[in-house]
DNA sequence: ATAATTATTTAGGTTTGTCTAAATTATTTT
DNA sequence: AAAATAATTTAGACAAACCTAAATAATTAT
């Protein structure tokens, strides 16, 4: 099915409220994630539901047919490759390719996704770490948890962040951390919950809060 | 200065048609190359005017202001890094990535085209052999000249062509004529000016019309 | 030079995706 | 359980980019 740019967006967007685990996707909170107004997030589901692409009452919220998260993995899908290729191949920084890919998701072309994907030796993960589905929309799910719940002396792997915006990701950039990077937790601070960690094999040891240690995703490390 | 998609493609057709010598560019020529309505084109000249992008008099035709044809050269320069991005990089063959590259030359980020340049090692003609202008829009002029006006034992290398389509660059495919091909012209036929043409340096010997003939653009080979 | 033809513009309308203001329904508070 | 508040929807409008039909200007033919 053909999709506008609007309508590829909002199933975006309703995807990505329903993986925030909300039992209710409401207009208000969609409202938020397109930054539109609620009257216009209406307008709009009543579209979608009209081909099939959401299920709609009155006042009850919304959810995605099978149609529309297939459509809405899809979207997701070249946005994430699109974001790789922007890092890997011409050299941008994690925190600078989201705008880019905002606009690259959207163009129409099986073909070309096909050939990105090859081109980029079939990835798994995209910069920030989140999966990348495949072409039957299947996520490669990876065990990871929050740094802020990991133990004292726990050997990790950063494998991705929760919060995915530039300053934050800036930060990480400034302290050393990024995607992959071995730490281990050396101490915890009982009354703030802030971190001791050592990065890589080095002796290189940096403090972070624990709102900090919230955001960043970690794996346990061979 | 920010332009929609549709002003974007009305500035580059509105450029071709220049281009093409055309001592007057009319509604009714615009209204062909952008596939609308000629009262479709009349709206939108009247807008493109008011943002100072092209000089327009009631009945008396168009011209591009000199940001008008900033703008324009600027989308054709992204229109040709991307083609020559997917034939180099992606695989894509030359007769498949126009309508691709249509698509991708409206991507709005004046660092990924940077980047892009970069990637693609500066080039200076993408796949069909046309000049990709520089970050100040000059274009890199070649002495290229039609096949169709060579003469017999010319020395040649197919450096473009003019008609564009898809079956057409699908027939050069055929016989073995693409960009960089080095050609000898054998023989002319006086009555139909069709030639016949050995490929390479090979025992290879092909026979074309002279309509083909004329929509190969050639230069000196050395 | 007038008539016929063609090109161009104007007028009025449509669709997509948005908006604000008002009305309605749902939820929460007391 | 009624009142207050919050969420959602409807109604009416708007801009962008298109359309058709009618009017007007320019060009070409006679």
């Amino acid at each position: 099915m053909l999709l506008t740019y609007a309508e590829e967006n909002y199933l975006k967007a309703i995807y990505k409220l329903r993986e925030g685990n909300n039992s209710r996707i409401s207009t208000n909170s969609i409202a938020g994630v397109v930054a539109t107004a609620p009257a216009s997030v209406t307008d709009m589901i009543q579209k979608l539901a009209e081909k099939k692409l959401v299920n709609y009452e009155r006042y009850q919220g919304v959810s995605l047919t099978s149609q529309g998260i297939k459509s809405a993995v899809n979207v997701i899908r070249k946005h994430r490759l699109w974001e790789l290729f922007l890092v890997d191949k011409l050299g941008f920084n994690w925190d600078e390719v989201h705008e880019i890919a905002e606009q690259l998701e959207h163009i129409q072309s099986e073909s070309l996704v096909k050939k990105l994907y090859v081109f980029l030796d079939k990835p798994k993960w995209d910069p920030h770490g989140d999966p990348i589905p495949d072409e039957q929309g299947n996520f490669h799910l990876q065990k990871t948890f929050t740094l802020a719940s990991a133990a004292m002396n726990d050997k990790l792997v950063i494998s991705g962040v929760v919060d995915h915006r530039a300053d934050f990701l800036q930060y990480l950039d400034k302290i050393g951390l990024s995607l992959g990077k071995k730490i281990t937790v050396k101490d915890i601070t009982a009354y703030d919950s802030s971190m001791t960690l050592s990065i890589g094999g080095t002796k290189i040891v940096k403090h972070i809060s624990a709102d900090v240690a919230k955001n960043i995703l970690v794996a346990f490390s061979k």
